[in-house]
DNA sequence: AGTGTTCTAAATCTTTAGATTGATAAATTC
DNA sequence: GAATTTATCAATCTAAAGATTTAGAACACT
């Protein structure tokens, strides 16, 4: 199935020197990869990432020197185009959701069978994101779980919606920390009509100042709360 | 491999009259499903959906008349415990993402294999969320792209590590759209003293207003941002 | 033509917010 | 033990925010 093609290159960090040594020689057996180097600490990993630049990093994060995600984290900042699987002994939703979260490109248990390892490595070689099934699985259960409450604040009566569109414009430049001098020229108006825009938000938003008036915004999905930056 | 137990029971929802045809065809040939019902409106599917209590439904997302999310939003809301599968003419990651957000429980292509509609059915039913791999590589690509903005953010210089826990503790009743009266009242210390605190936080964050602050707080990680409640 | 909504604006007034200076006591650091 | 940091409080002052009322112009609805 796989074609001959430049072998990839790996990296492992594994703080136990025996399971270093098995998943070494089982990635040796297979043609289509080389293991450039190997390391039983985060910390020199990220040296030897940075002096080998592999194409893959299998990355034990169950590591009690340094946190294994902390890791990633720091490898994916280096930006080296470095694609890291993260191997661990739990399945826990968490973790995997972490992992993911901060830019592993795969996640395996270690009581796989190799031939999932090899696979992964594979899917991820050609540039995609893999997860074995069962993992998959309980990442999504994660994930819906964390955006259910999400969920029901949308259900609740949404005052937003009550807004004239200047007002909204209003509460917008509001979110971004504007006083009402700001807000006025932004809008080329005066500053009392800003002050009338304002106090009628108040009403319709049942607050009694502009902090409250913008938590209620970002609380409520106004706009893109990436977006609400400050503009100082 | 699959025992024999109950027949699930499904729903379909599909406003292409043919394709509706077609996959309840698939099903009946199954002998652990029966199609209990089947419609082209996903308003009546609704309705249907509370009469009958299907264990899966199956929902195309891609229809003109009511949005297909739209109406997964509103069958979650019900809390019926029907495990909804999305259907779909589009391998879109926006879409994918969303479906998934919202609480869908697979998504499958109308593209693909029946037998995979079927495996993905048998997951769903037996409790599990299931996307097929090709998807579930799509998904994680923009989950992770959605997650960048943040990390590039924490890299940055965050002013909040200055404050002394008093003035956290301020900041958070800030957060909370307090002013001073409430702050020094929750704190049992004088308005005077709340002053100093929120002045000294000011000259920290280097904003000039408590909007700003608070704004600040919430764009760089302070607290949990879910608990960032209005206390009214 | 009339009603209602929205956007604009001003005037007035009260309250809150924010800046500044100075001071004390306790805890911490060196 | 001296210096620094932190937490506390007061007084004062200016600026900004917020409440309230009134009102004209534009527009939509019917």
């Amino acid at each position: 199935m796989r074609e001959f093609k430049r072998k990839s290159r790996v990296l492992l960090i594994d703080d136990n020197a025996d399971h270093l040594r098995g998943v070494k020689e089982l990635i040796t057996l297979e043609s289509s990869y080389e293991v450039v180097s190997t390391t039983t600490s985060a910390n020199v990993g990220i040296n030897l990432i940075k002096k080998y630049r592999p194409d893959i990093v299998l990355m034990d994060i169950n590591m009690p020197e340094k946190d294994g995600l902390q890791a990633i984290q720091e490898i994916e900042k280096l930006n080296l185009g470095v694609r890291i699987i993260a191997l661990s002994a739990y399945d826990d939703a968490d973790l995997i959701f972490r992992a993911m979260k901060i830019g592993a490109k795969g996640y395996v248990l270690k009581t796989m069978a190799s031939a999932q390892l090899i696979y992964a490595m594979d899917e991820v070689a050609s540039g995609k994101i893999y997860l074995p099934t069962a993992l998959t699985s309980r990442f999504f259960e994660y994930f819906q779980n964390s955006f259910k409450n999400e969920a029901e604040i949308s259900t609740e009566e949404n005052l937003l919606t009550y807004l004239t569109s200047r007002e909204e414009e209003v509460l917008d430049l509001l979110t971004q920390g504007n006083n009402y001098k700001g807000i006025a020229s932004k809008l080329f108006i005066s500053e009392t009509t800003v002050k009338t825009h304002v106090n009628n938000i108040f009403q319709k938003l049942q607050v009694n100042d502009r902090t409250q008036a913008v938590l209620y915004a970002l609380n409520n999905g106004f706009a893109n709360r990436r977006r609400a930056k400050l503009a100082l």
